[in-house]
DNA sequence: GCCAACGTTGGC
DNA sequence: GCCAACGTTGGC
């Protein structure tokens, strides 16, 4: 059997963009527009279904862990990169040689109350986690198995 | 709105 | 391959 553990990620998003709300109506969707490769490699190279992943508020008033998602898919090309219509377009990309990958990402609950960054940056467990690493903007991170269970205890 | 901390691009 | 210029992210 290829049995392999659980992974964890967390990915940001801007609620006024795409929200956890949006996520809950939807119940699914296809996590487009991450145009950074180090983002896409975690989506296209390390993430599985059924890895749990922290979704996260970014660029409002108050950033923060707001709610659980799991990876539904394994990744496959972003059909916006094809889309002269749309804004994350790649003219540098082709259907023979797709650039930009992604996964489907699938609504499983919104926590309590949002977990804060800057709660979160009061916790010295939680210092190398990429998150809270300084200058960091990856939209799609690792989270490790025990800062997961941790982060999740602080709810 | 500001700006630090990046990542990307392109001239050389 | 170097690196300056440029664009973006995202906290504040």
């Amino acid at each position: 059997m290829n049995s392999r553990k659980t992974g964890y990620w967390l990915m940001k998003s801007e609620p006024e963009a795409f929200s956890i709300d949006d996520l809950k109506r939807k119940r699914q969707e296809p996590w487009d527009g991450v145009r950074n490769y180090q983002a896409r490699n975690f989506m296209r190279d390390g993430m599985r279904p059924g890895d749990r992943i922290f979704f996260y508020h970014s660029n409002c008033a108050t950033p923060g862990i707001v709610g659980i998602a799991e990876v539904a898919t394994d990744a496959y090309p972003d059909p916006s990169q094809f889309d002269p219509e749309s804004k994350y377009f790649d003219p540098a990309s082709s259907r023979e040689k797709p650039r930009w990958m992604l996964v489907d990402v699938k609504f499983v609950k919104k926590l309590k109350r949002t977990i804060r960054l800057d709660e979160l940056k009061g916790h010295d467990v939680l210092v190398e986690t990429p998150l809270l690493r300084k200058g960091n903007r990856l939209s799609v991170m690792p989270i490790a198995a025990d800062h997961w269970k941790y982060i999740l205890s602080l709810e």
